[in-house]
DNA sequence: GGCTAATCGAGACGGTACGTCCCGTCTTTAG
DNA sequence: CTAAAGACGGGACGTACCGTCTCGATTAGCC
């Protein structure tokens, strides 16, 4: 019978050593010690550190549970304020860490990827967006939503990963010209 | 006076086994090992393992030389070639592997991160090519070029770290979207 | 209401288990597995491990039941008889683990110290045996028999941690000497 | 190059936890700690704990430089002296500790058995004693040496082991028990 | 053309973390 | 109500690498 208390102390001690430190420090050890438990709790339950963050992710407790963009009626501004919204994020100084740290641990773990990939990306709120927005008749029928919402997010991650300070009114250009093909109201 | 033997082959065992076993099993001591080589040789010249992915990368010894898009004339053709050639070395299995150690080295470094972005991103030969194609008239001159440049090579980023596999024509449908509403053509 | 049946399970695994691997990698999860039985259910009836050894060396279970000398009337050549048989004991290749893994446990653990003791030394039927060969007149009342006893089982013991090999005659040898002088027909 | 510093600072902390703590809860980690070294200097110089302990009683950080019988010339009143010697040893609260220990380490060690036979036992001081005897008409020249070596350390270890107390004049009754027969002085 | 200093390979050193095995205690579940 | 099953916090295991530190044994170039 598995130890609910144990789970949230282990996944709590995660999240918070992995914002603090990043995915490459982030160790057994320090989560076992932090969590105030065993190590074997943790390998009994977890195959690696990157199913632990992934976890920590399905869990909301790494990024705000609804980071979507929001339905106001107006795609393109919908669009922008989202990715200003997450622009804010990584200008935090802990919020580069943990941004890029999610990246790292995307790339090393399939798991984490795919949960993030799902949480950020594709999948998820954002594509519900675009289809809310065709359906509104903003976007063509025809817009590939799918290479739209890859190439937002990763216009995001690479400059995160560039570290490129955000400039006003990128997010604005960026937006325009991935979407702007296939607005109806240009 | 240092020894530019003893400096290749460091660099050739550090590509060697970065693409075999990706960034996160790439060990100093393995390097040494596979280089025959001291390690206090590696640790006099270069601080770290991020530096040395770096260099390789400067060198070229891992990514092919000239990676950026051709010039036909015709950007749009262009860019879907140097997608698709890209996802073709993604496809590939070692070719997954490095890209994906590739990034996450640049998560965790910054000489990696700059270079990287240098190499595949924004002030590369992507941005010659665009820069061409404005003046040849093919791109509007309001043209968001950095943006643009993030939306490519950040969307081929989403896709090898979600392990999407590529969908015929996807490139064809990103390029479309993200330079439609800037191409004179339309 | 203790388990008739998990206690016979729990020592007969014990006594298997000890004389495979020895005292060291004798454990009790092992022992509960081997035994089809809770480690709680071990707990609950012994304070360590020694203990249980100790319990099956009271049962029989790790020693042959009659492992003292016989009594044939003449005490020099059932003591020689004795020791050859315990040589023989110790020559076979478990049985030399068995018998030093008994003294690891002695020297770890009161309670099969005292158990073995007075099963192999001086309380036991070797001290029997003297007494009745001095009642026989066969040794002189004034015989030091705790003395005998330990030197006759010391040199066993000796013998077997410094994995001498057993040289024939050596009990004979031992025998003599030790009872030689308080033997009446010297 | 092997750091003889190391080397010493291991052996001694080694010596010290033994004599305090004991052979079964003596840990390489502790050993290491205490020497104020790292786990796999100790590992890449001893193959186990047991060598460990073997090297030190080589080393005479165990027992006393000099633990054999002196030689004034009457062999009976030597050994006494010696066999009273190490009981008073025992005695001690840490030397009985120190002593099981030892036979526990030679039960489980072939090294320590083989450091310790040569030591206490028959290839030692001892045999030269008994050697000298012989030489000088005290002990008969059919005497069988090794075995009264076996008999009289044999006696000492299964008296430590069984919690024997000493009881006066033991030694004398076993010293005149085994050399008895052979004493030309009788 | 020998001297001196820097660099080389090799690898030991004090450490940190790994993932595993058991410990002895505690809790749940099925008979 | 008992006992199997096994999760729990913890300690130690033996291994892999970390980055620093001596070691001789080559190499430089500078006198």
């Amino acid at each position: 019978m598995r130890s609910e208390a144990a789970r949230r102390a282990i996944l709590g001690a995660t999240a918070r050593l992995f914002a603090l430190r990043g995915y490459e420090h982030l160790t057994i050890e320090g989560v076992a010690a932090e969590a105030g438990v065993g190590k074997q709790t943790i390998y009994r339950w977890w195959p690696s550190k990157g199913a632990l963050v992934a976890e920590c992710l399905l869990e909301g407790l790494l990024l705000p549970e609804r980071l979507g963009p929001r339905d106001t009626g107006d795609v393109r501004s919908d669009l922008i304020a989202w990715l200003e919204e997450i622009d804010e994020l990584i200008e935090q100084p802990l919020g580069a860490t943990l941004f890029r740290s999610l990246v790292a641990a995307a790339a090393e773990n399939v798991d984490v990827a795919r949960r993030l990939y799902g949480s950020l990306g594709a999948t998820s709120s954002l594509t519900g967006r675009l289809e809310a927005a065709m359906a509104a008749g903003e976007l063509r029928s025809d817009t590939p939503m799918q290479e739209i919402g890859e190439a937002l997010t990763g216009a995001t991650v690479v400059r995160a990963l560039g570290r490129v300070p955000a400039t006003p009114g990128s997010s604005r250009r960026l937006v325009n010209a991935v979407i702007g093909s296939v607005s109806t109201d240009a």
